[in-house]
Order: structure tokens, then sequence, then C-alpha cells
DNA sequence: ATACAGGGGATTGTATACAATGTAGTCTTT
DNA sequence: AAAGACTACATTGTATACAATCCCCTGTAT
């Protein structure tokens, strides 16, 4: 009943989570064995897990060294949102063009409730985080493109979640980013593919600079 | 020496070769036992390359069944180069901005050396085959994101390629290809990003209406 | 003191054995 | 005859054992 998915598959997601998390820090190695003391079970599963964990980007595998968590530079990472910038937008354009009037209605509502929660809980992000995932999402299942919807969510996400999760501090951000949704769903309500897109790149350029200002800040911090 | 990489490596780049190349079917079973009966060695390392396959999509498993070369439906095939249109008239766009000189240059003359085969064997369109795979890496690299080579040279392209092995088999095809590639590296000598990326997305277009009509008429005929 | 070589220990890669699950074929029942 | 259940087989998931490789530490020589 509850064993329906298997041991590795049970490990490797147990594992993706604690990394986004960042319970496992970057660098940190993943010994088999270990993981065999915490989970149980034998090696054969944990490598199993472990090559999942690899082939998402969340790890580095190299053969006879072992696995580590993936560890990216500045470099890397403005790389992977350069990518992810030019495939959300992409998105976006898309959703304009293909999702239905049904699920436009719901879009708006979903901000409507966002609304409703910044208002309540001035100045507490912590919803709005999961709220912001939940309308990128939406946007991106709305390109009814499988294979853009698993590069982004399977791939992308991942790695860019552990990276942010505590991007949202800056107080004002909430509320700004909620006005620039308002402006995307508009665009797509009025099926202005054109708009949707250049909207939604202005948005996640913003997240962009907000990203690269901390990561600079810190590397600097810690490099006093 | 020769053994620096592991069994389950040589196994997996053995059968993706064997995939794109059309080797394996589309739909057809990968057995472990059979691919010890066929590789030599043990399950495990096999059970690894299989995974290793999986993870770039060219498998598909299913827990406690097996698993089965990836068979593309026309809509998945068109999602992928749906994204592929995307990130690569990106990479043109970036290459255009972060060439240097000297690999502009060396991409004119490789251009020119294009040119100068499909002078010699006419209509032999083989070479033209690699050369547009050399033509378009080089774009990919020039663009300094390597993530974004990762995402389109590990991930889609052994897809795209197993798609279409056959692709460019109408005869002035190539010709009319190395114009619009021509075009491109004037755009991007000229370092107008703009213009090098609507020309590649103008060019990816084409193959991409080509394989479309393809496809539909192998399934109209496959379908009398 | 530093650099290099060597050995011991730990870790990964591979092989084999066992358990659990899915599949197919047959047999029974309606 | 068709549909469903049951059994036997094949295949995958997991566990354990062995081999190969790497890492680190120590010792020696310069």
């Amino acid at each position: 009943m509850s064993d329906n998915q298997t041991l590795a598959e049970k490990v490797f997601s147990e594992l993706a989570t604690a990394i986004v998390r960042g319970e496992i820090r970057p660098g940190e190695r993943l010994s088999e064995q270990a993981l065999v003391d915490r989970y149980g079970g034998s090696r054969a599963p944990m490598r199993e897990a472990i090559q999942k964990l690899e082939a998402r980007n969340l790890v580095v595998r190299v053969p006879h060294a072992g696995a580590r968590v993936v560890s990216l530079s500045l470099e890397e990472l403005r790389d992977i949102y350069e990518v992810r910038l030019e495939l959300e937008s992409m998105a976006c354009r898309l959703a304009a063009e293909r999702m239905s009037d049904g699920e436009v209605a719901a879009l708006q509502e979903l901000l409507l409730e966002h609304a409703r929660t910044i208002e309540a809980d001035q100045g507490q992000s912590y919803y709005q985080k999961s709220g912001n995932l939940d309308f990128h999402f939406r946007i991106i299942e709305g390109s009814k493109n499988r294979r853009l919807h698993q590069m982004l969510c399977g791939d992308l996400y991942h790695i860019i979640r552990m990276y942010r999760y505590q991007t949202s501090t800056s107080s004002k951000r909430p509320q700004q980013a909620l006005g620039e949704h308002q402006r995307i769903v508009e665009a797509i309500a009025a099926r202005d593919a054109e708009l949707a897109e250049l909207l939604m790149r202005r948005h996640i350029q913003a997240s962009l600079t907000n990203l690269e200002q901390r990561m600079v800040r810190e590397s600097t911090e810690s490099g006093i």
C-alpha cells in the first residue's frame, strides 16, 4: 500500500528535498554507506538514488571518488538563470496562446487570493514564496509543452530554489511581485502573447538582479 | 589504460549511439539480462547504464516493468523542437555578443570549407549532416553558457538526431542551409545579436516544418 | 621544512544470490 | 465461448560478498 514506490525513489525524494532546503550543504559528500546507515536498506538502492540526483544535476559524481552535492559558482548560477529567463518567458508567450479561458479565470482567482493573503499577514512573505511558485507553475503548465514543463520544473527549479530559499526577504518585494503578476495575467487574458512574454522576462530579470546583488554581497562579506 | 571508464559508462555510450542510429528501435525493450548476454559483466553495471539512458530521456523506465527505448509521439517531438528553437536562437544571440573575433573568423572559415565540400560531391548530403551539426555546435559553444550547452547538446540533440537520421535527403536543402548559415555568421560578425537570433530562429523553423511534413506523411502512409 | 613515495584503510565498482513484483498462459466457471 | 482467477515463469528490486581504485597519512630523503 505505502510501498508502491521503490526504496530508491523514496530515498531520492528525501535527499532531494534535504538538498533543496539546504539541510545537506553544497559540496558535502554523499557516502553510500552513510545513506545505508541513515535510511536502511542496502547500497544498491542508495546508488540508484544518487544516480537519480545526478540526473537532476543536484549532485556531481566522479568515478571511484563518490558523489558531492553540487556547488555552483556565481557564473554557473547566472547561466542557469539566463536559461530559465528565456524558457519561462517562452512559456508565458505560449500560455497566452494556449491556456483555456477557464484556466485564465482560475489564474486570476489565484492572484486575488494572493492579494488577500498579503493584505492579511503584512510583510510575512512566507506564503508568498509558495504562492509565487504556484503562479509560475501554472504559467508553465499553461504552455502545454510537456518537455518545457519538465525542463523548468524538473531540472532547473530544484537548483534555483536551492539558491534562493531566502530571496524575498526584502520587505516590499512581494507586493511588487504581485503587481507584476497581475499585469502578466492581464496580458494573458487579453491573449497578447508578445506583451505577456515581455512582462515575464522583466519580472524574472528583476529577481535575477536581486539574486546577483545578494550573492555578490555574500561573497564579498565572506571574502573580508 | 583503456579501462579508465567504468563498464557502465561504456555500455551506456554504446547503447546511446545504437539508439540514436536506430539500431535499437523506439519502443523496443531493454532487458537487463539481455544486456549482460550481449556486453558481458553483470546486471549491476547494466542497470546503471540504463539509468543513465533514462537520465538523458533516451529510454523510459517503469518500476518492476523494465525499460523501453523512448517512442515519441508527433506532439512530443513538436514540443522538443519548440524548446530547441527557442534555446538555439538564444544561443545565437549570445554568440553574437560573446564569441571572440578569432572564433568568428574560424566559423567563417568552416563555412568556406562547407561550400567547397558541397561543390565537390554535389547532392551527396552526408558530409553536410555532420557539417551542419558542427556549425550548430560552434554557435552553441559561442554562447559561453555551459548549462545551455549541456541542455542542447546533452539532452535534446540525442533525441533530435534520433528522429532525423535521414532528414536532409531533399536534394536542394544543403545548398539552402549553407546560405542561411552564411547569413547567420554575417550577423554574428557584425555583432548584430538581434538579427542573428532572428535568422537562426527562421533557419530552425524551416527544418521543423520539414520534419513535421515528413512525419505526417509517414504516419499517414503507415496508417493506410 | 618540504616534497615525494608507499602502504593501509576506506570507498566505490562489480558480481552473485535472494526476494518481490509483474506477466502470460491455462484452467475453471458461467 | 468468453471472462475471470490462479499458478508458474520471467524480470526487476534488493541484499550481500568480492575486487579495484582512490584518498590520506606516514615515513623518508633531499
